[in-house]
DNA sequence: ACAAGTTTTGACGTTTCGTCATATTCTCTC
DNA sequence: GAGAGAATATGACGAAACGTCAAAACTTGT
């Protein structure tokens, strides 16, 4: 290219750069497919005909398609956790804290069904066994993230001395409680089980009330006998996930008019 | 054939009864590739070439191979519900009972990891989609029977009153508070995740300590603080499950002997 | 302007699913 | 027991998708 005016000294970092953007072009495309149409029509033809580059380009950045989907999988990671970062955040007592995070991990299943799925997905050993040893790497790290979270805002409050440091199993007894209802619950939410006509409630709904049992049973203070959980949790949508929740509410509209 | 001494008249049935054989014989051929070699060796000339028939015949049998997968995934359920109904006629207190569900869900887990990943991906859209919806209704009906079970348990604990009648979301809260954190628990164990490297407990032995706080929060008696739930393990395991557990046994042993 | 290196391309080989016309086997009647 | 007609089994084939690689296009430095 003879315009050379930009005479920028880093014109490797540009490369870098419009690779790297490539890279989340390809990623962009295809998780659109896969949240649209699902994991069949994620095809390696049809994303490199959407980025408008050949199926070779595409091959370059990843190796395999199970690559793509880990890939997928790394930035819906990254969104959660900037989801919990914020319940961490939130400047109230620790168990309103680990409370949000609770909040937060729900309202992802709710918003992202789609991708909840691929990330359980890429957890089979079908892709893992076509990933490279970096991008499993990077996923696990991912997932110390969020537990790193969690447990650290359980530390706080035993430091603090909301849990009675007398019990065995601390912190990560509630970690891993926590983590598997949580887990379980969401996965259990996207299933096709239709609770509903089964006269069962919904799985996300009880996952409040039983994880506030659950610390109560570590004697978590304050109890939530002491407070309304109801309440809690729409304070805690209204201050932090005001934004998801409203995106929720125009995912629920559009699905009603859809069910007409 | 000329030999026709046997005379049954319901010779009908025997094409059945070699129709269902058939089918059986399928299922047993796919379910031991699967173990043994992935889903990736796992294909229908394989199957095929094993069970020495035409591919034709194979989908005389099955529309798909989703449709095998799905029938893998009914009979491991109905294995599942083998063990849940041994649980649940254990003669002990109801909260006995229920705690034997729970243990036989966690053998379950660590037998069986390749039939739990199997029955995950039986739920993921991409299966769904390609399968029957008699094959649907009946995986529906099995998921059915295991919460039918729970629930019994738990109605006959509330009948019985050992369960206070006063609170909400019963028998549901406990239902899915059970069914979520079992189901998390075991789905954690068999993903990829590091537990012993990273300090952390393994997820199936706080599940039951973690599964013993939840029932205790909504008061069903026997309390586990008036008994020692590891005794109460050691019980049941040896008088439902001696078998599974002397199978786990072996297992470990031949872990053992790999790892060396 | 040209050469050396880098990146892109898409045709191709391979695997695997699922189909279907043909071949084989079975069954029932005479 | 022979033969017609129905039921069943077969495997060659078409289609779809992954991943490769030699050749083409582009970039950069001299």
């Amino acid at each position: 290219m003879p315009n050379k005016d930009n005479n920028d000294p880093k014109s490797l970092t540009r490369k870098q750069r419009e690779l790297f953007e490539r890279e989340q072009l390809i990623l962009d495309t295809a998780q659109h497919i896969l949240q649209h149409e699902g994991l069949q029509s994620l095809t390696m033809d049809r994303v490199a005909a959407e980025v408008e580059y050949s199926k070779g380009t595409i091959y370059n950045h990843f190796n395999s398609k199970e690559e793509i989907i880990s890939g997928i999988g790394c930035r819906c990671m990254n969104k959660l956790i900037a989801m919990f970062d914020r319940a961490k955040n939130y400047p109230g007592s620790h168990r309103e804290r680990i409370a949000a995070v609770g909040i937060a991990h729900s309202l992802y299943a709710e918003l992202h069904p789609v991708e909840l799925q691929n990330m359980q997905l890429v957890k089979s050993s079908a892709v893992r066994k076509k990933v490279s040893a970096e991008k499993q790497q990077e996923l696990l790290q991912l997932e110390q993230q969020v537990t790193g979270i969690v447990l650290q805002i359980i530390r706080d409050a035993m430091q603090q001395g909301d849990i009675p440091n007398d019990q065995a199993h601390l912190p990560d007894g509630i970690m891993l409680g926590l983590w598997s209802m949580g887990y379980g619950s969401n996965l259990l939410h996207i299933s096709a089980i239709p609770f509903d006509q089964l006269g069962i409630k919904q799985p996300l709904e009880m996952m409040w009330i039983n994880s506030h049992k659950l610390l109560d049973s570590y004697q978590w203070q304050p109890l939530s006998n002491t407070f309304d959980i109801h309440a809690l949790k729409e304070k805690i949508c209204n201050e932090i996930f005001a934004e998801e929740v409203s995106e929720l509410k125009i995912i629920i509209e559009s699905e009603k008019k859809n069910a007409r």
